[in-house]
DNA sequence: TCATTTTACGGAAACGTTCTCGGTAATTAT
DNA sequence: ATAATTACCGAGAACGTTTCCGTAAAATGA
């Protein structure tokens, strides 16, 4: 029951410990025999190495912390596989913390990560700009703590960065939904004060204007991100016989709010509203009519991070490089083209 | 940059390391007066302290592993938010790892974990009867090592668990189609070789014998996990002409790529054919039909398993108690009764 | 007042490693 | 053969805590 240590070994060869702890090791002072023997009866006696004392003496954890604003969605539990898939071959523990969506729970939990010494952090910001989680964070990185962030940062803020361009994409989606023939187009955002909301807005408002649609046109109406308000909302709307020819919605779940609260209210969708989603889900080939929405790379995003993270921790590199990630656009029947 | 450590403190004001250790560990011999003296100084110098050393020395982590399959489906997702909901509060930081419905990486999984010195494990075995894996746990625990076992592990094992009565509930709910009139029963389950499967499989048999249906008049029809296997399933019934009154589907993800299959070539649900599912998802009350299911308590899956690992860790209590917990079958618009 | 108990603190070992330094034996070069 | 180099190994400090044990000072009791 006793917990074999490398002294037990040591003592049970005659031969000293730092010369076991050699054997380990690898690569230094050590005759081959010796060392194969180390091993052979280090296997035989069960011997397991404590992790803790070699983090120690070593002064480094081999865990690495993610903090995600939540992972009910499927978007971060894809990310978090595809960060593990890659530290977890290079001998790196993931601590995963979620954060429920509030920004003090998430200084909290980078908090409680740091105090157990992470070599480094990868963080998904519940917003992209708040103030006080941000100097701390920065103070951090600056001082030469690996770090990266992730998904919902400002592109101006000066640290390495993965993220997606919210804009760009809402501008497409919401361009596509304009050349399909719809003429009165809403959008259904989430929260305003949310950073990566507002990007979406801006996308939205950018295409509007671009293609000169008139104010009475279109709406941009404050929403959530879950599809009970996506539902709330739209039933507010045909009660105010306020209906547009086309939604555009902050995510899948909204649309499907949205779609729940047209269908009960004897709406065809797409042939009376057509209806967009965003940051893909499965469900969205899987519903009737099949959800038009815009992909974000979920993998590559994981990927991503973790490569930075780790020419940090192993290679001292800190490159302050934003990479911006590529969506793609997927065209389903919820969306058909008007034109013609 | 340097870390404050004990130390340092110690030098500071001219007192031992053991005193200011004391300090921060309360109830032992220690001055009010020079306790506060020391909590203000650490303050002051930014003393955090090195879980790590502490953990070395105490022999003890307050990491907790937890193992599931997969966390890409909101199941586990929820449970593991309930496991931190409760130890965390309690000083204790999780290690999630994912097994990707694959044994061998299980036992990686938990081997991890192990050398990583956890203090206390909770599993939920990507199957319930995988031997070697079994094997290696129940030989752990019965070491004497913290073990708590979750969802799909077999009843007759003898170790502490929170399992779901699959087989019970999978008898409702087919036992509810009987009832809500519909004569010919289908059900896709998921892969044979899952435990789990077996079980709702045995609880959708033992439905048909008790109500003496005909062997003509029902069928078991392995499938899988996914959407587009209960599509493929279901294209391929049509494509034979074998169309029962009602499906019954190893999950919502099956019944939503069944429906969609019925839908594509034109059969309405739930007037041509029934069709309900299992371990309720959020879609389930948002997609046309809304669907009928069965849900599961996640959360208590996650508070109970939680609670009886710290019961084991803090208070040494051993007990192999089972904890089976209740469901609730939810019927929404696809599986309306046929009688009248 | 003196013996006894209690309180508060210091010394030092222990946890299980890594790693630097120095030393000896074996090997090679001169 | 001797000197120089190399290969291998051991001693012991270090990482930052906790905790056992001993003891001086203070408090208590008679």
């Amino acid at each position: 029951m006793k917990h074999v240590t490398i002294k037990d070994i040591a003592n049970k060869l005659n031969l000293s410990i730092s010369s076991v702890s050699r054997a380990f090791n690898d690569k230094y002072d050590i005759k081959k025999e010796t060392k194969e023997l180390v091993l052979k009866t280090a296997e035989e006696m069960g011997y397991i190495p404590n992790p803790i004392a070699k983090k120690l003496s070593q002064n480094k954890t081999f865990n690495i912390g993610v903090v995600v604003p939540e992972f009910i969605n499927e978007f971060y539990s894809e990310v978090l596989i595809a960060i593990q898939d890659i530290l977890v071959p290079k001998g790196y523990q993931i601590l995963i913390m979620q954060s429920d969506e509030d920004p003090e729970q998430e200084l909290k939990n980078v908090k409680t990560l740091i105090n157990n010494m992470v070599d480094g952090l990868i963080i998904a910001p519940t917003t992209g700009n708040h103030e006080i989680n941000m100097d701390f964070y920065l103070k951090r990185y600056n001082n030469g703590h690996p770090t990266v962030f992730m998904s919902r940062i400002d592109e101006s803020i000066h640290v390495p960065k993965v993220l997606f361009d919210n804009k760009k994409w809402s501008f497409f989606a919401t361009e596509h939904l304009i050349r399909q023939g719809y003429k009165k187009i809403y959008y259904l955002s989430g929260y305003k004060s949310l950073g990566v909301c507002q990007n979406r807005i801006n996308g939205f408002l950018k295409a509007m204007n671009k293609n000169k649609i008139k104010p009475e046109n279109y709406k941009v109406i404050e929403t959530g991100l879950f599809a009970n308000e996506g539902m709330n909302v739209m039933e507010d709307l045909i009660y105010k016989h306020d209906i547009p020819e086309a939604l555009f919605c902050f995510n899948d779940w909204v649309a499907i709010g949205a779609i729940k609260a047209l269908k009960k209210n004897a709406f065809n969708v797409p042939e009376d509203v057509a209806v967009m989603g965003f940051t893909e889900t499965r469900m969205a080939g899987l519903i009737t009519p099949q959800l038009s929405s815009v992909k974000q790379p979920t993998r590559e995003y994981g990927i991503k991070s973790a490569e930075i993270l780790l020419n940090q921790i192993e290679n001292n590199i800190f490159d302050n490089e934003t990479t911006i990630l590529n969506g793609v656009l997927n065209n389903r029947e919820s969306t058909p083209s008007k034109n013609k």
